[in-house]
RNA sequence: GCGUGGAUGGCAGAGCGGUCAAUUGCAUGUGGCUGUAAACCACACGCCUUCGGGCUACGGGGGUUCGAAUCCCUCUCCACGCACCA
């Protein structure tokens, strides 16, 4: 990724949702010396988006200032398999499943940080090593009513459901990494704040030193839901310039100013009397730019008013093969991969949704002769090209 | 350990002997209106079908009945209450 240039100003600022115990404080270290600070992550299997994006950026950043990024891998979480949201029961990873997740993380983040100048570290290292003495004394810091007063527990207490003691537990070896790696600086989303605070009572205890938690504010997904791969609303890192462009065109207008502030450099300023196409157009833009380059954006930007404006063809279509000569559109339509059974294929072709080069064909036992370059669409923006 | 209540489609949650492929909400898909925005409207949303219908499904297994998601037995799992915590 390309050089940033950034101010502590900025860096402290924009995208900031809370410092504790003080920006002022965290500012005048900072001036003072070369601070060390870190972000925490588990290894579980995930494409990284825009919302992590915003952490990464952060830390970034940071970069650029010349401070000390630490990227640290809760490996021991991984092994052990955090059972919190029981129903999901987690899988232990394995340790293979753990290095081939490290890589994939680390490749996504380096689109974003500098990963020559980002030392990378796992908990499991020393968390293994815990003695059950020496995690007792940890959990000697705190009380009880303390670990308890998150909202999600107390929530659930009310609600009847059970908290188990594992995942009280848990925030305490998350919090023991600030002391073992010797940390000015966490750097978080704002649902790890909890975690973040207990890591800074121990380093300050431990230590006798303050630890400083930032944290970002968590970006909602396209649709104004959570950001979540299960519903479908992310923006994920690794998204083709084109993908990424067209997901960020069909964000909802009143979360434009949101995406602005979190996911780029540009001032809401600026968009303002924008009308809100041009400003989603400006965002989208900027945001492709920054994980691929302007003249991937721009032309994007052109192959999406092609496809949707003009309603035209994309210049690149999936491409499938059939050794017939002929077949049923109910068929072909299961071909494309546009349905998962004959059924919904039939559903599909029925509720006017398949055209065959631009014309619609309702009938699902339409005998279609295949030609090459035939281009078959489903919906707006699903093509597929016969060859 | 004892007792009580549960297990239904992607999720939530009705149904409690036939009219149930299963009400409803959410999510999803297609069409309409648009700016691939939202909101809104319409339709669809188990599988197969020669579009008549057929098949498989309400935690697993067994039974009662002409007929069971619905009743009985049993197994598995879950929640809650009590007991234990000397």
């Amino acid at each position: 990724m390309k050089k940033v240039s950034v101010s502590i100003g900025d860096t402290l600022s924009k995208q900031v949702e809370e410092i504790l115990p003080s920006r002022e404080g965290l500012e005048s270290l900072m001036k003072k010396r070369k601070i060390r600070l870190y972000l925490g992550v588990d290894p579980t299997g995930v494409n990284l988006h825009l919302g992590h994006a915003v952490v990464l950026r952060k830390l970034r950043q940071f970069q650029e200032l010349g401070h000390e990024v630490i990227l640290l891998f809760g490996t021991f979480t991984g092994l052990i398999g955090d059972p919190s949201g029981r129903d999901k029961a987690r899988e232990p990873l394995s340790l293979a499943q753990i290095r081939k997740n490290m890589a994939a993380y680390k490749k996504q983040a380096g689109k974003i940080l500098d990963l020559s100048k980002t030392k990378v570290k796992c908990n499991g290292d020393w968390l293994s090593k815990l003695k059950p003495e020496e995690f007792l004394k940890i959990a000697s810091c705190f009380t009880a009513s303390q670990l308890l007063e998150r909202d999600m527990f107390q929530n659930r207490m009310k609600k009847g459901a059970e908290v188990w003691v594992n995942e009280l537990l848990y925030p305490l070896l998350q919090g023991y990494d600030s002391v073992a790696m010797d940390v000015d600086l966490e750097v978080g989303g704002t649902d790890q704040m909890f975690n973040m605070l207990i890591g800074r009572r121990l380093q300050k205890l431990y230590n006798d030193k303050e630890k400083y938690v930032l944290t970002t504010p968590l970006l909602l997904g396209l649709d104004g839901r959570k950001m979540s791969k299960s519903y479908g609303n992310t923006v994920n890192i690794l998204d083709s310039a084109q993908e990424m462009y067209g997901k960020l065109m069909s964000l909802r207008d009143d979360l434009i100013s949101h995406y602005f502030e979190l996911c780029c450099e540009v001032s809401p300023q600026e968009m303002e009397g924008l009308a809100p196409r041009d400003a989603k157009e400006r965002l989208a833009k900027e945001i492709v730019t920054l994980f691929h380059s302007k003249a991937l954006a721009e032309k994007a930007a052109q192959e999406f008013n092609q496809v949707f404006r003009e309603k035209k063809n994309p210049s690149r279509i999936p491409e499938i093969q059939t050794t017939r000569a002929s077949l049923t559109l109910t068929e072909l339509v299961l071909e494309a991969g546009f349905a998962s059974s004959k059924s919904a294929a039939r559903r599909l072709i029925k509720q006017g949704g398949i055209r065959v080069d631009k014309r619609v064909e309702d009938n699902p036992n339409t005998l279609v002769q295949l030609k090459k370059g035939m281009v078959i669409q489903a919906g707006k923006r699903r093509f597929v090209k016969v060859v």
